[in-house]
RNA sequence: GGGCACGUAGCUCAGUUGGUUAGAGCGCUACCUUGACAUGGUAGAGGUCCGGGGUUCGAGUCCCUGCGUGCCCA
């Protein structure tokens, strides 16, 4: 062991350390590793701006677990990949760069993005490296990069292949403002939207009137029923009867199903197509004809009659007033309700109809949750939401999107017959809009003119590749010599999926879903979910209102990456945490005071070599209590780390270090280690010290790195102590560790008892004392009087009577100064 | 409306399978510059563990119920 130097600046050491881990490689995987493997499938960040504290949050949590597993000796496959197409990233090109895609063209505002994403992405890798997380940088990829896309390609063709993907001209979940088709799982609940709930009178063919209560009378023109309870008595006279439309005088039928809510306005229902998701079923099961009144951008079509070319709000606002008019509205009241809007926009779904690609989800919900029961959750009940957002899915996955930038289907269509045309393996990653399919006529009906194909449009929703990490991952070490089915076959499923808890409806779920149909199998073994980062008043931080004291760049600099990583650890698994100065200044106290017990001891450490067996004929109680607290300390942190408990682990190693080692331990040895050759607690201060650095490594990285290659990694033999054994006890240290444990508390006990007599006096600590009585009962007593020299340092007595008594606890009874 | 969390010291939280006197950090009070560290140390004050009921020899912990907060889904 050599000295450290007296001071630790972050601001100088941490550039440093972690140029040494890029130049050595230090985290680098090793496909022709023999030992286990630890694959991580680390979440790709949507790049559709600046880093958020919830990204360093969530990453850091991830980079524990991982760095624990590499000291545990796994072989860590940590990539890294950026999400950079689709809607997010058009939207942040659009807003930074002033463009809109409608006006400069596809293939000009696809350059603009990708030159966007390539610059935003080089900042946030800078970023992760400064944060310390300890990936393997040769293996990053994108989600637009050729072999994402091929991936991705490849992945529609086969699902295409076994029916699990399915192209259907369907209603569909619609954004107006983005025109274009969306999932389920894009839409945000909206509520206390206020609107007014209006009931409008429909004919019957006898003269008299159904009145039905709505609160979207712009879709009039689209009623194509009116639907009521089936045990509704004030009705079943009227069902199998015809009603009017006002306005528009169409005539519909007066239909019963279960799901027309008798206490719901009038009990009468109009079912519009379509107004809703129950719109929707009823049309299907009722085969209802289709009336679609609204173009894609969200205004009223020629079905609208005199209302045609006004907006939905507009056209709500004019038929009101014509329904006013004609004295037509028989009762109004506003209302609250819940919208569903489109995430992105804040924009009310729409339903239309469009030719779209669906990945079936609803006839396999069993298979879904299943696989999710396969897979451990960190924290456990993370699978509730799994589950029930499956149990919830209306709608199979429409990965159809009317948009410019993101991975294209490989495939055309035939334009006599509408036969699908898909492009082979060999052409992927293909764009079907300038490169031509790979038969020269229909295999359908033949056509072969010039032009008989069109190019399908559209692109894929971003999740329909980034659900694909795993495979992607797959193809990482391809320059490493690792074929993809070589990878797979030796490494699926992989080790971990970190990510927090609001994408695991998507990120997670269509993983799961994909996985299973690609493969058969489970992506991964474990799931670690974690929470949100909350403003320091513990309300949510919005994406567009990051105030300075939530920048992290700036907390790296003010509070250094370790202290950043201290916080980000300091919360329950899965729990949100809100942004403390009071945690990082904690995590910065933490980090001095490592250094300085550290460079305490390698004053007396220099050159020691540690043996190989415990010299347990120089230990004394003081040594041992030292030695079994930190056998049981390193099985507690190790158990809980197996369990993804990264901060009850921590608790447990901050306890040990700065209660047991630096208040008392080290100031009982003092004395032993200035007056002479002390190899016991040589022997107990090195191990201690070095397990201690060990094990908060994964949360301290630079600091730990910082004091093993100064004091330890002589002794201890590694280039990094990311790459060093994980602690591991001398079963010699927990002999007999119960009278251990009961020796070292005797001994506090004594210590506990003097500082509490020099404080009430106002005296220093180090006030010397004549004589101290202790009473004690055996075998205690012959602890302490091993322990001598011990208790006469930190007490600073030069006399100390042990008097053994027959049973009770340990007192001082006399204290002379 | 359904589900999942959470509710413990002024603040932020820990309390494993029910078991002595309920813990930590910060803050507060008094003191100590002690031969690693004042980004430190010592001692102290501070709690009807959200309310109510139940099981038990014993409940912060288990069950029921009510209240409050947050999130997910209708």
């Amino acid at each position: 062991m050599t000295g450290l130097p007296p001071k630790y600046d972050f601001r100088t050491a941490e550039p440093v350390i972690q140029e040494g881990w890029s130049s050595s490689g230090v985290y680098h995987f090793d496909p022709n590793h023999p030992g286990e493997a630890y694959l991580v499938d680390t979440p790709p960040p949507t790049v559709s701006g600046r880093i958020h504290v919830g990204h360093v949050f969530s990453y850091t949590q991830a980079d524990v677990m991982i760095r624990y597993h590499r000291m545990r000796g796994r072989n860590v496959f940590y990539p890294f990949g950026f999400d950079d197409n689709g809607l997010p990233t058009e939207v942040f090109t659009e807003n930074n760069r002033g463009v809109r895609a409608r006006d400069v063209g596809r293939q000009a505002f696809i350059e603009a993005c990708l030159g966007l994403s390539h610059e935003v992405e080089a900042q946030f890798e800078r970023f992760w490296k400064r944060l310390g997380l300890s990936v393997d940088w040769r293996l990053r990829y994108s989600t637009i990069d050729p072999r994402s896309r091929r991936v991705s390609q490849a992945a529609f063709l086969q699902l295409h292949e076994t029916g699990a993907a399915y192209r259907q001209e369907a209603p569909t979940l619609w954004c107006t403002s983005c025109r274009t088709g969306v999932a389920q799982a894009e839409i945000d609940d909206k509520e206390g939207v206020p609107s007014q709930f209006t009931t409008i009178p429909f004919g019957l063919d006898d003269g008299g009137e159904l009145s039905i209560a709505t609160t979207r009378p712009e879709l009039l023109a689209a009623c194509v029923a009116v639907f009521v309870n089936p045990g509704d008595d004030r009705f079943r006279h009227l069902v199998g009867s015809f009603a009017t439309t006002p306005i528009f005088g169409a005539r519909v039928p007066v239909l019963a199903d279960a799901q027309a809510d008798p206490n719901k306005g009038t009990g009468a229902v109009m079912c519009c197509t379509f107004g809703d998701v129950t719109d929707v079923g009823w049309w299907r099961n009722h085969q209802l004809p289709l009336k679609v009144v609204i173009t894609p951008d969200g205004r009223m079509n020629s079905m609208a009659g005199q209302y045609e070319g006004l907006t939905l709000a507009q056209a709500r606002a004019r038929i009101l007033d014509d329904l006013g008019a004609a004295g037509l509205v028989r009762a109004q009241r506003p209302i609250e309700h819940v919208v569903g809007v489109h995430e992105r926009c804040g924009t009310a779904i729409e339903y239309l109809l469009a030719g779209q690609w669906f990945i079936r989800l609803l006839d396999r919900k069993d298979t879904w949750i299943e696989a999710g029961r396969r897979m451990r959750w960190h924290p456990d009940h993370m699978r509730a939401r799994y589950e029930s957002w499956i149990e919830g899915l209306n709608w199979d996955w429409n990965i159809t999107r009317q948009r410019y930038y993101g991975v294209t289907f490989p495939v055309w269509y035939c334009r006599s017959c509408a036969h699908v045309v898909t492009a082979t393996r060999e052409m992927l990653p293909v764009d079907p809009q300038d490169t031509p399919p790979p038969v020269d006529a229909c295999p359908g009906c033949g056509a072969s003119e010039p032009g008989w194909h069109v190019a399908d449009p559209d692109v894929m929703d971003t999740w329909a590749t980034s659900s694909l990490s795993p495979q992607i991952c797959a193809t990482l070490a391809e320059p490493f010599g690792v074929d993809a089915t070589t990878f797979e076959s030796r490494f699926r499923p992989m080790s971990l999926r970190p990510n927090a808890h609001d994408i695991i409806r998507t990120w997670d779920f269509y993983t799961i879903v994909r996985s299973i149909y690609l493969t058969g199998d489970i992506p991964w073994t474990d799931v670690l979910i974690s929470g949100h980062a909350l403003d320091p008043a513990g309300k949510k931080i919005s994406k567009s209102k990051l105030k300075a004291a939530e920048d992290p760049t700036a907390m790296l600099e003010q509070f250094s990456a370790d202290a950043v990583r201290y916080w980000a650890t300091s919360v329950r698994t899965g729990g949100d945490t809100a942004l403390s100065e009071e945690v990082f200044r904690n995590g910065s106290r933490l980090v001095t005071k490592l250094w300085n017990a550290v460079r305490f001891a390698s004053g007396f450490l220099e050159g020691y070599a540690p043996p190989r067996t415990t010299p347990i004929e120089h230990l004394n109680a003081t040594d041992r209590w030292m030695l079994a607290r930190l056998a049981e300390t390193t099985t507690r942190a190790t158990e809980s780390l197996d369990l993804y408990e990264f901060a009850a682990a921590r608790i447990e190693v901050e306890r040990l270090f700065w209660t047991d080692l630096c208040d008392n331990y080290l100031e009982l040895v003092k004395a032993r280690l200035y007056e002479g050759d002390a190899p016991g607690a040589k022997y107990v201060l090195h191990h201690v010290l070095l397990a201690v650095t060990k094990l908060l490594a994964p949360y301290l990285s630079h600091v730990t790195e910082a004091v093993y290659l100064g004091a330890f990694a002589g002794v201890d033999g590694r280039d990094s102590i990311h790459v060093a054994a994980w602690p591991e006890p001398d079963p010699a240290w927990s002999d007999g560790a119960t009278a251990s444990i009961a020796a070292g508390n005797a001994i506090l006990e004594v210590v506990e008892a003097v500082r509490r007599w020099k404080s009430e006096r106002k005296l220093s600590v180090a006030a010397p004392l004549a004589s101290i009585v202790v009473e004690c009962p055996s075998p205690l007593d012959e602890a302490l009087r091993v322990a001598m020299t011990d208790l006469r340092g930190v007490t600073r007595a030069s006399a100390i009577e042990i008097r053994t008594v027959a049973a009770g606890p340990v007192t001082v009874t006399d204290i002379q100064a």
